[in-house]
DNA sequence: CATGAATGAGATTTCATTCAT
DNA sequence: TATGAATGAAATCTCATTCAT
C-alpha cells in the first residue's frame, strides 16, 4: 500500500537524506520558497520526520547552512600552500576558490538566499562563527612571502583581496542567469566557465604583480 | 459610511506608489517572501489595485524589474567617457558602477532574488533585453584608447572586465551580511564601504596597467 | 456548485453568525476542543472569514466572552429592586441569577472553560473589566434595607453572598453531568431544575432571616 | 549505544508516575489540552508506555478519574460523624468538603473538565458508579438527629443540601480566576480562602437553624 | 477607478498513535 | 517492559486572487 516512504528505521540515514534533500531544495527555491513537502518527497521520507529530527523548517535550514560552512572550511584546510612558491601558491588559492563554486553548485544560491534574509539564520549559529576561514591568513602569508621574494609589488589588505577573489567567482555564478540573458550567451556553459576561470586567475595575478605606482612614474 | 481610506482617483499616482512600494518590499523579501498586503499597505493603496493595475503579483514584480533596468541603463548613458583620457575614463567607470550599488540599495537584492529564480521573469521581458548596457562598449573603447596610448598593457575581453568590475562591488553588497558575520565587522558601515571602493578602483586599475610579461622578464 | 456558504457580502451579518456559532461551539467543546471548521460550518460562512474578521481563533473566543459578559451585565441592570420590599427584592435577585443560567445554557460551560484556562483571555479584556456587575451593590443595598426593617438578622459580606447565590446555581449546572451520573438521576430534567430553583431561593432566604443567635437562646 | 534514559523495569512505579503526571497535566489543561508528550515527560517515562499501560490517552484519563473518585470516597468514609452532636457533625461535614478542595487542588479542575465533556468518560466507568458517596446519607442522618433534638428546624432534601454544600466551595474554586478578575482581588490568597470557609460554614449552619416560617409569624 | 468582503488552495505544524527492536 | 523512530490525520493559519458594489 505504501510506497513513498520505505520504512527504514535508520535515523542517521534519515537525517542524512533530509539534509541532502533540503540543501538541494533550499538552494533552488530559498528558505521561503522551499516546501517541506518537496524536501520530504525528495528525501523519500515521511514529512513529519522533518519535525521529529529538526524541529521545524527553519532549523533544518540552519542545519544545512552549518553543514555547508563546515564543508568548505574543511576543504580550505586541505590547501597546503606553505610549501609552494608564492606565485604558485596564490594561483592555487584563486583556482580553489573558483573551482569550489563550480563543484558545489548549491553553495552560491544558498548563500545568496541567506544574504537576502540578512544572515538572520547564520547569526544564530555559534558553530559557524567559530569556524574561521583559514583563507585570509593564507592570503596574508602568501602575500608576505611574495613581497619578500619580490614577485608581489603591491600592498593589499588580505581581507579585501579575499573578498575580491571570492567575489569574482561568486558573482559570476550568483548572477549567471541575469547576465546570460543580458549578454545573450549562456554563461553556465562549460567553455564559458573555463574562460572565466582563466580570466579570474590572470587578472588577480596581474594585479598583484603591479606596483601601485606605475613603473614609468 | 466609508471613511477609512481616502478615495484618490489618480491612477498615475497609484501606479507610482505601488511600484515604489513593491521595489522596496521585493528587495527586502524577494518575490515569494513579499506580501501583496504589505506592498499595498506601504503604498497606502487598496490591495485590489495591484490587480487592477498590474494583473498579478508576478507582473508587478516584472514591472519593478523593468523599471530597475531602465533606470540603470539611463544612468549609464549619462556617463561621458570619450572626452576623458583612458586612465581617468576607466576610473570613472569603475567608480560609477560601485557607487550605483551604494546609492541604490534595492538594486543588489532585487537582482539577487531574480537570479535565485533563474531570471525567469527577466527572460519574459522584451523591454529589458532591448536595453543593451553601453558599459561593455565603453569598456572596450576605453581599453583600446589606453592600449594605443600605452597606459594599458593587457589584453582583456571587455565582457570579462565588465563582470569583474561589477562583481567586485556587487558581491560586496550582496554578501555583506554573511561576510560581516564571518569577519566580525560591519561591512555596511560607511568607512568600510569607502575602504572597499578604494580597493576596487586601485585593484582594477593596477591589473590593467600590468604587462602580461612582468617588467623584469 | 457551491452551496455551503451563500455569498452574502454582509459583514455585519457575517460577524453576527460567526459569533453565535462560536459561542455555541466554544461552550460545547471549549477553546481547545472547538474546531474553526465547525464554527464556520455552523455559521454557514467561509472559514477564512474567521481570520478576516477576528484575526484568529483566540480573538474570536475573546469576542464571544466579551459579548457574553456584556449581555449578562445588561440584563442585570434591568433588575429594578429598589421599589420592592427587601424580602421580595432579594428573592427576585436570587431567582434572576438562577434563571439566567437556565435561559442561557452556553453561559456556564463558557465560563467553566475560561476558568480552566485561568481566565487568561478574560484578563486581556479591558472591556470586561470595566463592566462592573451591579449585583453586589444591589445585594448590599437590599441587605441594609432588610436589616433596618428587621427582616434580615444577619451580617453578611455582600460579595460572599453574591458568590453563594451564584455558586448554588452555577455549580448545579456546571456539574450537572457528573452529579447526574453519581446520583443516577437526570438533574437536567425540567422538574429537577424547578426543584433546585425552589431550594436555592428558600435556602438563601432562610439563611438571611436567621438571627446569629438562635431564637431560643 | 543507548544511554539517555534509565531503563527502570518497574511497571508498578511506571504506572504510578504516569497517573500522577496525568492527573497534574489533565487538571491544568483538560483532556484535549493535555499532551501525551507532556505527561510522559513529567513522569520521566517513555511516551510509548502510556499506550502500553493504559491503551490510549482517554483510558489514562479515565484511570485518573477513577482514582480521583476512589480517593475522595475513601476520605469521606473516614468521617465519623455519628458520635458527634448534630450541630458539630454538620459543621465537620461542611468543613471537610470545603477543605478537601483546598487540599486537593487538582480535584476541582478535573471535574470541571469532565463536566465540559458531559461526563462522557465518567459514564463509562462502572467502578465509579459503584462508589456511592456516603455524604448524602450522612447528611440525612445528621439532619434527622438534629431535627429530633430540635436544633434543625428545616425540612431539606439531603441531596439538595449536599449539592449546596459542595457547590458553595466548588464554585469558589472552579471560578476563582474569573471572579478574581471581576472583583479585582485574588480569591486564591490564603486569607481569602479562610474568609470564604468561614462564610460557607456559618451560612449553611444558619440556614439549617431557621424555621421555614419566620419565628414571629 | 477604487473599496472591503469573500474565497480556495495550500503551507506549516501538531499530536495521538503505532512500529520495530 | 521499555525505547526511539516513524506515521497519518487533521488543525490552524496564510495568502494570492476574485467578487460585488
Amino acid at each position: 500500500m505504501k510506497r513513498s516512504a520505505v520504512v527504514r528505521r535508520n535515523p542517521q540515514d534519515t537525517r542524512r537524506r533530509l539534509l541532502d534533500a533540503a540543501r538541494s531544495v533550499f538552494s533552488k527555491r530559498g528558505l521561503e520558497g522551499a516546501r517541506v513537502d518537496d524536501i520530504a518527497a525528495l528525501a523519500r521520507v515521511n514529512k513529519q520526520l522533518v519535525y521529529y529530527h529538526f524541529g521545524n523548517k527553519q532549523r533544518l535550514y540552519l542545519a544545512v547552512l552549518e553543514e555547508t560552512y563546515a564543508k568548505i572550511r574543511a576543504e580550505e584546510l586541505q590547501l597546503d600552500l606553505a610549501h609552494l612558491p608564492p606565485l604558485e601558491a596564490m594561483e592555487q588559492l584563486i583556482a580553489f576558490t573558483f573551482d569550489y563554486y563550480t563543484k558545489n553548485p548549491d553553495f552560491v544560491p544558498l548563500l545568496s538566499d541567506e544574504n537576502l534574509h540578512e544572515a538572520r539564520n547564520l547569526r544564530q549559529s555559534k558553530i559557524i562563527q567559530q569556524l574561521h576561514s583559514p583563507l585570509v591568513e593564507m592570503i596574508g602569508e602568501t602575500l608576505q612571502r611574495g613581497q619578500k621574494s619580490g614577485v608581489f609589488h603591491v600592498n593589499i589588505d588580505p581581507v579585501q583581496l579575499y573578498i575580491t577573489i571570492a567575489g569574482m567567482g561568486f558573482f559570476y555564478y550568483s548572477n549567471t542567469h541575469t547576465l546570460s540573458v543580458i549578454f545573450g550567451r549562456n554563461l553556465g556553459a562549460k567553455a564559458a566557465v573555463k574562460t572565466r576561470r582563466k580570466h579570474v586567475i590572470e587578472f588577480v595575478m596581474g594585479a598583484l604583480q603591479t606596483s601601485p605606482d606605475p613603473p614609468g612614474a
